[in-house]
DNA sequence: GCTTTAAAAAGTAACTT
DNA sequence: AAGTTACTTTTGAAAGC
């Protein structure tokens, strides 16, 4: 059959054609968020699989590529948040993470939540916080998941407000306003945060 | 012992009042009745009686939204069997009842630690993202429930058909946290 | 106010086989 | 053209944002 014969190469294009603009979405985005090589080939791993497994039905490739990157960055241990990979893609935050907790679920990708310690490193360069502030913000985290601080609670805000007690102990203090910009929370948040870690962890905050 | 002391908060049912309904007429005579066709198929009516809502269809078929336990379900049925008749719509006499969705909340009085908890249920059987929601969602075969898991150690169950599916999947996680050590 | 879970109803939309 | 998926509406709790 030629009809066959000619049905199944125009599939099969159409197929390539996807995995190649799935590929540039993942590399498009990737870049504007200054990721490594190994995160982008982590996430074409995770779009392939998705693919393999027919997920993208009903999803766009967008969403799904989106998704990937999000899942990649935390199988990486280098987490960006929905808002951030909502930023430089082109379907929103609620899809994004609706997607990922499909693709997560269906491929088994069997993720942790991402840890507040994770975002230190990143947070404290966005704000020239030198090594020492970082070592005692995860020392405050630390002190925070122990005493049952973080379940349930962002983990972006948890760590902004650590690194903004951390800032004050080590004589660098940054504003809740310059702490709240580079973690993509409100100002808010960190004052809530803060103040339950400052009294259940007894830190002395003088201001 | 298992006085589960769960609470019902809401028991979502659907039925059968007649072969067919004029929803424009029902929203005329009825006050308070809401009915777009372009947003939504179905006409939305309160009452406060035992307090429900119902979406009514042009089908005869009506879901019933709200009410606080299944006999609320069926009295207020009833009551709108009766209201329809009184407008000169007849309705089908013994009407069949299916409770569709029951939606409870349950109290584990202990702090609770959900990434412990992620670990101990599996990864594979249970949803925790706190960026997204502060709730670990975890999903049971038997009963065939919804557990949502919060810090504080209160529990929202959801898609049971019974109250007692509902207080089962509390009892199952009960068990299993304590099992685990994580109660 | 938003987010999450479940469920029915009838309809629309955007997809894939 | 049929089938899938997801969205529209209603209800309620939880706790964080």
């Amino acid at each position: 059959r030629l009809r066959k014969w000619q049905r199944r190469i125009r599939v099969s294009n159409a197929t390539e054609r996807n995995l190649a603009f799935a590929l540039s979405e993942l590399d498009r985005m990737a870049s504007a968020l200054g990721l490594p090589r190994t995160v982008r080939e982590t996430a074409a791993v995770v779009y392939r699989k998705a693919v393999d497994k027919n997920l993208i039905r009903g999803r766009s490739i967008e969403g799904v590529a989106a998704a990937a990157l999000y899942a990649a960055c935390r199988q990486c241990s280098v987490p960006r948040t929905l808002d951030e990979i909502e930023e430089v893609s082109r379907v929103s935050r609620k899809e994004i993470g609706r997607t990922y907790r499909f693709i997560s679920r269906e491929l088994a990708l069997k993720l942790m939540p991402t840890s507040p310690i994770d975002y230190v490193p990143r947070f404290c360069s966005g704000l020239n916080l030198k090594g020492e502030v970082q070592s005692k913000s995860v020392e405050i985290l630390r002190q925070a998941s122990e005493k049952e601080l973080t379940s349930g609670r962002g983990p972006t805000g948890v760590a902004a407000a650590a690194i903004y007690i951390a800032s004050i102990l080590c004589g660098e203090r940054r504003t809740q306003r310059e702490v709240a910009d580079v973690a993509g929370v409100t100002e808010v948040t960190i004052r809530n945060r803060y103040k339950e870690l400052a009294e259940e962890l007894d830190i002395e905050i003088i201001l | 012992m298992s006085e589960s002391s769960i609470k019902i908060e809401n028991v979502v049912a659907s039925t059968k009042l007649a072969e067919a309904f004029d929803l424009i007429l029902i929203e005329s005579e009825f006050e308070g009745a809401e009915y777009n066709k372009q947003k939504f198929p179905g006409l939305v009516y309160r009452v406060l009686d035992p307090k429900a809502a119902f979406l009514v269809f042009t089908s005869g078929k009506v879901v019933c939204t709200g009410a606080k336990n299944v006999k609320d379900v069926h009295t207020v049925i009833g009551n709108m069997a009766k209201k329809l008749n009184g407008i000169g719509i007849p309705t089908i006499e013994n009407p069949q009842i299916t409770v569709q969705n029951i939606v409870a909340s349950a109290d584990l009085h202990t702090i609770l630690n959900l990434n412990a908890i992620a670990i101990g249920l599996g990864l594979e059987n249970i949803e925790y993202e706190p960026e997204q929601f502060p709730g670990l969602v975890y999903r049971i075969d038997v009963p065939k429930v919804v557990v949502l898991i919060f810090s504080s150690g209160k529990l929202v169950v959801t898609g049971g058909k019974s109250p007692e599916d509902c207080e089962r999947g509390v009892e199952v996680v009960r068990q299993q946290l304590d099992n685990m050590g994580l109660l």
